[in-house]
RNA sequence: GGAGAGGUGGCAGAGUGGUCGAAUGUGCCUGACUCGAAAUCAGGUGUGCCGUAAGGUACCGGGGGUUCGAAUCCCUCCCUCUCCGCCA
């Protein structure tokens, strides 16, 4: 959630902030739900007020004195009163909260007005695209392929999405991983081991709830949900904490396998590894100073680049224009690599700034220069997703053999030159 | 899963219906003493919400209830510990 502040005293300028988004909320009303809110809780706290300064009254009388009796009898009617008054200003609150619930982070003013996919910005690009991949043919359909991800048998154990890597293709699966969590330890992420279900209040925090509950696997007896992204479960680990300044920033990165229902985007690009329901990916969080989240995107985004250098594969740089960012977004990178056999580019990375959205939702602060609490920011990216980079290499690395070319950055954990069936 | 015990401020630990946001100890911060440190002494030291402020209000695991009044009584859920059972 954003701060309240800006709704009292910029209300213009959040409605221009968040026109630029494809997001609707009707400011107005809640500037009145509020108003309300405030005012009941004043009232109902006077009220109150006034109770306990005559219980302290009664706490000196002797109990059940004639005194006493009366004003027992006195203090039931204000007792009724203040229970009335505590439920409207609960009810109140309650209004205003979930309705202040649906308002999107600002976007920042570096990203650009747009109103959908078509208006995202490419700002770089790295490697050769045209004309260099003579043998590429989509991964689905080199020959060999069906031998080392097993689809129908993990249609026949679980559902479609949910494939068996087999014999060298587990092991680069593994060696994938691996990379990916040496390199973030070489940045100076710490890696954590995280639990891959969570509890409703934090699903709720990310984001994930109440919005987009469709798109998680539920347990409903035990009220947990199988993580969609490492995101979650690594985010929370402060939740309800305040750190101290000195410790800022924070960096996290964990690999885990993600389930994600992909209810209603079935049926398109799901060839192959494009998409699926259960996929691994190492994940980069940070927790960082207000000060310098932008500067730490930068970062974040570099170093989630650099995988991508390392293993050869070209890739774009797209900014996220306002009109396709995410709810809790403020800024957002995605990094797609480039798939030759397909001719597509495939979303490998998400690299976001959510300023202290999430961080409000999910009550984690430090402790500022003036002593108090205040949000930190939060940032997170992929680093990267590993059926889509596993795709781009099946493709651009086909040689005029059928043989798969294996990056020689994946050699400590995996040795060998090429990947054939 | 069964039986029992318990969840109070950074930590430890009192408090079984009223003057308790909460004793005491400890930790931390500031000051005094000291060349400095230790020890000692004095003061300070939670968070949210309402309020321009003064101040008010809420929070003793979560939620609900009883009562003029709840950390304290009742219900319910969650969690921790001990023992038993089962098990990677």
């Amino acid at each position: 959630m954003i701060d309240v502040n800006h709704l009292r005293q910029d209300l213009e300028g959040l409605k221009t902030a968040i026109a630029r988004k494809k997001f609707e909320c009707d400011l107005d009303s809640l500037v009145e739900l509020d108003k309300r809110r405030r005012e009941t809780i004043s009232e109902a706290e006077q009220t109150r007020a006034g109770q306990k300064a005559a219980n302290t009254e009664m706490s000196q009388l002797p109990k059940g004195s004639p005194e006493f009796l009366a004003k027992v009898a006195e203090m039931k009617e204000l007792a009724g009163k203040v229970k009335d008054l505590e439920a409207v200003a609960k009810d109140a609150d309650e209004q205003f909260q979930e309705a202040f619930l649906s308002v999107p982070n600002l976007p920042h003013e570096s990203v650009p007005d747009g109103k959908g996919e078509e208006d995202n910005q490419t700002i770089s690009a790295w490697g050769e695209v045209e004309g260099d991949f003579p043998h590429a043919v989509p991964h689905y359909d080199i020959p060999w392929f069906e031998k080392l991800i097993d689809f129908p048998r993990g249609v026949k154990v679980a559902g479609a999405g949910f494939p068996f890597y087999i014999g060298e293709m587990s092991q680069l699966v593994r060696a994938l991983i691996n990379f990916f969590l040496e390199e973030a330890d070489k940045n100076g992420y710490q890696e954590v081991h995280s639990p891959i279900v969570v509890n409703a209040a934090s699903a709720m925090a990310t984001g994930q709830l109440p919005d987009k509950e469709g798109q998680m696997y539920v347990d409903q007896n035990e009220g947990m949900y199988l993580i969609p992204t490492a995101e979650v479960p690594v985010t929370n680990f402060f939740r309800d904490e305040i750190l101290n300044s000195d410790e800022l920033p924070v960096k996290r990165c964990a690999y885990t396998p993600c389930f994600r229902r992909e209810a209603g985007s079935w049926g398109k690009d799901v060839r192959g590894l494009n998409r699926l329901h259960q996929f691994d990916k190492v994940e980069l969080v940070k927790w960082v100073h207000p000060d310098n989240s932008f500067d730490e995107l930068e970062s974040l985004r570099k170093d989630a680049e650099g995988l991508l250098q390392k293993l050869g594969l070209p890739y774009r740089v797209l900014l996220i224009c306002s009109g396709d960012i995410g709810f809790p977004h403020s800024k957002q990178y995605d990094l797609d690599v480039w798939a030759a056999g397909q001719k597509r580019w495939l979303e490998v990375s998400s690299c976001s700034n959510f300023t202290d959205f999430q961080a409000r939702r999910a009550n984690i602060r430090f402790r500022g220069e003036d002593g108090k609490p205040q949000p930190v920011h939060t940032l997170n990216g992929s680093a990267l997703a590993i059926p889509r980079v596993l795709a781009a290499i099946l493709e651009n690395n086909l040689d005029s053999e059928g043989r798969v070319k294996v990056p020689d950055c994946l050699r400590t954990w995996f040795d060998k030159d090429f990947l054939s069936g």
